[in-house]
DNA sequence: GCCGTTTTCGGCCCGACTGTTTTCAGTCG
């Protein structure tokens, strides 16, 4: 769920129901359930808010339709409660009292405290009621003078743990982006993996299952019990180990800074507009003297494989799963899967020694009579009826493998970095069959967007390197489009008799503050027109977000998917991309699901300013295996000579 | 607040670590 944004229940925008979106409703219940946890309230019945607000954002059909049919409290997870007060805002446009009350009666500092790591909703309530802080600034100023320790239950270190924590939060807003992680974690693994007693060691939690953001590392290691210390010795003698938070039997706390990365820490070419809304150079400054949290569990071999599992999540994964463990007299957790007759009282370790035995995951799942899911689908997102004997199937993932090619790049044209020719050359070394550029628009004056004139002659030029390429036996060749910026109305960047003549138009957003400004309903609308103009074949970066940096525009994404379904029922040609960047990675994996359902074909675009950026397209796989997506759902997967003839 | 082939009450996933305690609560994953 996205943080910072507003935490007031939204305004009806319109004259009649349905009064609110699906996302905005969903975004609500999960507000709610957070405020209640502030209230202190019972713990099953915040579970329940958040619970419906991930079922209603994982949910195709119309909300409006579901409440005025009465079917809203089919879905699992509604029930009269939730269902009575999302019927009273969908229709009337007026939230439940309570829901009200509880935005009303919370001070908004007290959610922003709830980034800081170590202190969760009880001590916040405490920390409110008993000193009246009511924000991070006071909170920070109660810590620096000492009145924090005394409180009951707190102490000096606590006090103290508060204070590095408010300094985390305003560093890194407490998370951090996937390729970050992936490059710490990735790091750090191979240096564990390589220490001598270790068997295994694997990167698992959020970065495992390729997560847009990240809280930190979580690595599992397994070693064999006369090992344990000297490995738990070695890793704490690492290079790059900033420093030791915590060290129990089984679980080491580290925090991991730059010097972990042998050759040095570089972030690379960051897009101007991208990195503006991350901070500028003053997020540069920030990441090369960054720093990660880790967490390392030490396990048995025997019980890695659970572990694993275990911290690889997701939470609600696990959920499903150890509710398939009770239903069949099994315990499942961290160490094993033991029967409950055999295991009795015993608890932890000792109950393990019960354990069916596994050797890797999948034998876990298959004790479960379910097929072993990919890391990257476990969110509970119906992985688990897919993975079912008997259900339908998980899907065949796409891999790097599947890439044959990319539609996004830009060149010197506009504010690329690399010629025409370089772009080409290094999509030819890293095997892609086909490139497609796509430089600005004229509009986009601040990208150097290319004028009429200039985009055809960059045309012509790619017209008699296909000519080459094709005398030369090359298998290789090259798409000329655009990225149009989305005018005033909904309108392209050039005349039809200009688009016309392109072999692809990436229609984008650029005008971010206009945009965000507007309401949701205006945005769609004016969204799903622009992708009407028969020259519209691409919908770029869908919702302009910036990991880290801005929450893209309010726009109701599944309408606007439903409304490119249909005009690729009317014969046009529509793809939505997945931008690959990992500033951006929008569309979120959330709609790649969606988007298949509706067989719309899903783009993966490194959105490449430089030869170096085409390498990004290997964030936007991870996120689309996340969105279930396989080879035959992506643009990529085309041969150039296919790609060709569905563009004509 | 939700849920039910133990169905309208009484459950709701489970364990480690930390800091505060003297048997435990809060937080995290």
């Amino acid at each position: 769920m996205a943080g910072g944004g507003s935490w007031k229940l939204p305004e009806p925008r319109r004259a009649g129901p349905p009064f609110f979106t699906r996302s905005q409703v969903a975004s609500v219940l999960h507000q709610v359930g957070v405020l209640l946890e502030l209230q202190g309230a019972n713990p099953f019945r915040i579970r329940s808010y958040a619970n419906g607000s991930r079922m209603l954002g994982s949910l195709t059909a119309d909300l409006g339709e579901l409440v005025a049919s009465g079917e809203l409290i089919e879905v699992k997870g509604i029930g009269k409660g939730l269902a009575g007060g999302i019927s009273q805002a969908v229709e009337q446009g007026v939230w439940p009292e309570d829901w009200v009350a509880l935005h009303e009666g919370t001070p908004a500092g007290l959610i922003e405290m709830l980034g800081i790591p170590n202190l969760g909703p009880k001590r916040i309530k405490q920390l409110h009621e008993e000193l009246g802080l009511d924000d991070v600034e006071a909170l920070q100023g109660a810590a620096e003078s000492g009145e924090i320790a005394p409180l009951d239950g707190f102490g000096e270190k606590s006090q103290s743990k508060i204070l590095s924590g408010i300094e985390l939060l305003k560093r890194f807003n407490a998370r951090r982006r996937l390729d970050i992680g992936m490059r710490y974690g990735q790091a750090f693994e191979e240096k564990i993996a390589a220490l001598e007693g270790v068997e295994k060691a694997t990167l698992a939690g959020s970065t495992r299952r390729r997560l847009e953001t990240i809280g930190d590392l979580d690595i599992v290691v397994a070693v064999e019990a006369e090992n344990h210390d000297d490995v738990a010795q070695a890793i704490l003698g690492l290079s790059g180990i900033a420093d030791v938070k915590g060290a129990g039997d089984s679980k080491i706390s580290l925090i991991l800074d730059t010097s972990l990365f042998d050759e040095g820490f570089t972030l690379g070419h960051i897009d101007a507009n991208v990195l503006e809304a991350i901070g500028g150079e003053a997020y540069e400054q920030l990441e090369s003297s960054g720093t990660i949290d880790a967490q390392v569990r030490l396990v048995s071999p025997r019980a890695f494989p659970y572990t694993l599992a275990y911290f690889t999540g997701s939470k609600e994964h696990n959920i499903r799963l150890r509710q398939r463990a009770i239903e069949r007299g099994l315990r499942l957790n961290e160490f094993g899967l033991i029967p409950e007759a055999e295991a009795g009282d015993l608890k932890g370790q000792e109950a393990a020694k019960f354990s069916l035995p596994a050797k890797d995951e999948a034998e876990i799942y298959a004790h479960l009579d379910l097929a072993w899911v990919p890391p990257a689908l476990r969110e509970d997102m119906g992985e688990v009826e897919a993975a079912e004997i008997g259900g339908t199937g998980l899907p065949n993932l796409v891999c790097m493998n599947s890439i044959h090619g990319a539609l996004h790049n830009h060149t010197v044209l506009s504010d690329g970095q690399a010629t025409l020719e370089q772009m080409a050359e290094a999509a030819i070394r890293l095997g892609w069959d086909w490139l497609g550029i796509s430089d600005h628009s004229q509009s986009l004056r601040i990208a150097n967007g290319a004028i009429a004139e200039d985009l055809l002659a960059q045309g012509r030029k790619i017209s008699t390197y296909n000519a080459q390429w094709a005398e030369q036996g090359i298998n290789f060749r090259l798409f000329h489009g655009v990225e149009s910026d989305i005018l005033e109305g909904g309108k392209l960047d050039y005349s039809d008799e200009v688009l016309g003549q392109l072999d692809h138009v990436i229609a984008s957003v650029h005008a971010i503050t206009k945009w965000s400004n507007r309401d949701e309903m205006t945005n769609t609308e004016e969204l799903i027109k622009c992708l009407e103009h028969p020259a519209t074949t691409i919908l770029g970066h869908p919702t302009g977000r910036i990991l880290q940096g801005r929450d893209g525009f309010p726009v109701d994404m599944h309408a606007v998917l439903r409304a490119m379904a249909e005009l690729r029922a009317d014969g046009q040609v529509k793809f939505v991309e997945l931008n690959a960047s990992p500033y951006r990675l929008d569309l979120d994996w959330r709609l790649c699901k969606y988007a298949k359902e509706l067989a719309i074909p899903v783009s993966i675009n490194p959105d490449a300013h430089s030869v170096g950026g085409l390498a990004d397209i290997h964030y936007g796989v991870e996120v689309a295996r996340k969105g279930w997506l396989s080879s035959e759902d992506v643009v990529n997967y085309m041969r150039a000579e296919q790609l060709g003839e569905v563009l004509n």
